[in-house]
DNA sequence: ATCTATTGATAAAC
DNA sequence: TGTTTATCAATAGAT
């Protein structure tokens, strides 16, 4: 980009390319953490090297492992009681931040200085953990899902007896070519079968 | 940054938020993809906007471990149909048993034997592979619960103006105690705030 | 979304 | 790596 401007494509000259990744790697990283704080948004960076060297960003939220997993006991179903879908997106884009934050330090990070045993004992948490967030979300959004549903049956049963009921008042045994303008918020069927 | 240096801290005023959010959000993603194109980096970056919107960048390859869902150009709101959510439960409890079976090689039997090399690839699959299934998820039930309030809020509309339009026709202005019993199916706002 | 005045990022050289 | 400098790129503010 300067002094002639860059060529989007790899670097062939393996030092120009490996200069070049460590301040675009900085620039980028300092980017990200700028846009969070700017705009109050969560951000996952995660930036594999050629060679696999792993550097990262992530927002808030997430699991220190450092001596060992220490899992905080999940709310339950019971516990979490999002009280509407703000909550809930909060609280599913902090879980997210939380999985990929750990999941980032376990297989990137602390790989190299954990025992078999440590690792088999992590293996055991991260199942659960997975399992735990996925099936909380899962029961959260399809409990919203199905909430909106029986709304939205409601609504649909209110309607038709209402327009029945408009119809009858009128006197109207059918609806004419212009009926949508008479009775324009009128729903039909069609349109809720998007 | 420009015409008066850019403070470093969350932008207070919405509007100017959301403006920046998304020009910066921008200039991240292709910055992200000029660093990975330059210097032959893989890259995952996972941006979630304040209410919870999710953009995403994962460069190429990583994507199709094993049979992967490609994270695709989103199924259109038709395909998502009531019977979906219980396929994507099937989905992942699939995805789920594939994973459990992953770690349990790599924690359990494999890990002695590989090298550091091949634990960052395996990383690398199995973060993006995490990101992947996650992102289509969300943005599958994200998209299901925005649909339904989309009707939700149709329906009310024209609920409210069924009303009127019966009460105008009856000449009735005010609704007595017994008014549920002569509309019963007409909706009152307290049933609509589950 | 489009337009600029500025600041910010950075390629090349050291 | 860190610093410098000449340029190009990103973007805040206004429209």
């Amino acid at each position: 980009m300067v002094r002639g401007k860059v060529q989007m494509k790899r670097i062939e000259n393996p030092v120009h390319r490996q200069v070049t990744f460590c301040k675009r790697r900085a620039g980028l990283l300092k980017k990200a953490k700028e846009l969070s704080v700017l705009c109050d948004a969560e951000i996952g960076l995660l930036i594999f090297s050629a060679h696999g060297k792993l550097y990262e960003l992530a927002t808030k939220g997430y699991m220190k492992f450092t001596r060992g997993p220490q899992l905080q006991p999940e709310p339950t179903i019971n516990e979490s009681h999002p009280q509407d879908a703000k909550e809930e997106i909060d609280l599913l884009k902090q879980e997210i931040g939380t999985l990929q934050k750990g999941l980032s330090y376990l297989f990137g990070g602390g790989i190299g200085t954990m025992a078999v045993e440590e690792l088999q004992v992590l293996e055991k948490y991260l199942e659960m953990w997975i399992y735990q967030i996925r099936s909380m979300k899962m029961n959260n959004m399809l409990r919203e899902i199905q909430t909106l549903r029986d709304k939205e049956g409601i609504l649909k049963a209110a309607n038709k007896y209402l327009q029945d009921k408009v119809v009858e008042n009128d006197g109207i045994t059918d609806f004419g070519p212009f009926a949508l303008d008479t009775y324009p918020l009128m729903i039909q069927d069609e349109l809720l079968q998007f």
